[in-house]
DNA sequence: TCAAATAGGTTTAGATTCGATACTATTTAA
DNA sequence: TTAAATAGTATCGAATCTAAACCTATTTGA
């Protein structure tokens, strides 16, 4: 049992590891951090109760300190911009630029997973089994999540904000989420 | 397609990264570097033609310089060892001491992916792929390497150093490790 | 045989990141 | 009205990372 056990862990630190040097290159072609490369993949798939430094600091595991510090970077290099929310003006909403959105695109489109379709739903549980043991933070998307109500074809609410969201908006990684029950 | 490829991609990214703040946080407790944990963890599993600073820092992905200024931390902490080559004296052999090897234990210990076994094969062969692809080493265990001869039970030999090998040096990571072509 | 090339490792210098702390502004709660 | 909590930024010191130069041992090749 442990065996086998750590032979998972041993192939996923490695894919973690792979995951990572292929991530690394490609920050290194366009002339960029990994962490910046990093964030813009986070706010190319984070909805928008999760574009924050404050999210983006939760789901790469550093201070906010450090997050600022790079997103100041970024606009200033024009991959990102802010807008304050409208209603708690402590809130910036995060988003990616054309420039910045290009090169998202690029990343996904370098790495090269053709062939690994069957493993999404085992990963996905996986990710959801891991992230709860250890207390992180959900980050799926509404599919899965316990306050996704659909009231009517393509028209979704938000349980936890009461808000209406499209069919583009539940694709999207949200911080609050947290899985179904069972079932 | 792309979306479902995209898709596997995001669940990735995000293991990766849950996989890297579980290590983070795990050294934290310890009173250690990321890294520093990577190297051990990486050192307990590694066989003898690839516990070398140069296969390490292939493995992270990181510069020789690098690793080497962090083994010698490492080595000055007493979590590590080196021991020259009696042949090839450039080479050093990096093991773990018996506090470096309750430091990996621990680690492999505080990651819990009960439940997570059948996603070993897919993962296996996900990994082998991604390397593959991208001209990353191989980096797998002497069963499933072209390099692999079984001339008697418990009896092994490795074709391309055409050394003896244990059943235990088997289940060890090699640098040289090349998939056996399929079938 | 001997010089040149290669390979494993270390060292150094400069840039960057990281974490901790302190600070501002806003919102929420009492 | 105040106190506490939240979102984010600024600053500083410590540690890491990369790239390049450097050292030594080994291999190559004429």
């Amino acid at each position: 049992m442990a065996n086998q056990i750590n032979a998972v862990s041993q192939w996923l630190e490695r894919l973690s590891a792979v995951h990572r040097n292929l991530m690394r290159r490609f920050a290194n072609e366009e002339g960029l951090q990994l962490v910046h490369v990093e964030i813009m993949q986070y706010l190319s798939v984070s909805n928008r109760y999760s574009d924050t430094t404050q999210a983006i600091s939760e789901y790469l595991g550093q201070t906010k300190g450090s997050i600022s510090q790079s997103l100041g970077l970024l606009e200033d290099q024009g991959f990102v911009k802010r807008t304050q929310d409208k209603i708690d003006k402590r809130i910036f909403h995060l988003s990616l630029t054309a420039k910045g959105s290009a090169v998202a695109h690029r990343m996904f489109a370098s790495i090269d997973l053709e062939g690994a379709e069957e493993l999404e739903p085992g990963l996905k549980t996986l990710l959801t089994s891991i992230q709860k043991k250890n207390g992180l933070r959900g980050f799926g998307t509404c599919i899965s999540c316990r306050f996704n109500q659909n009231p009517g074809k393509n028209l979704f609410v938000c349980g936890l904000t009461k808000e209406k969201l499209t069919l583009e908006d539940t694709k999207k990684i949200c911080k609050e989420h947290d899985e179904a029950a069972s079932g």
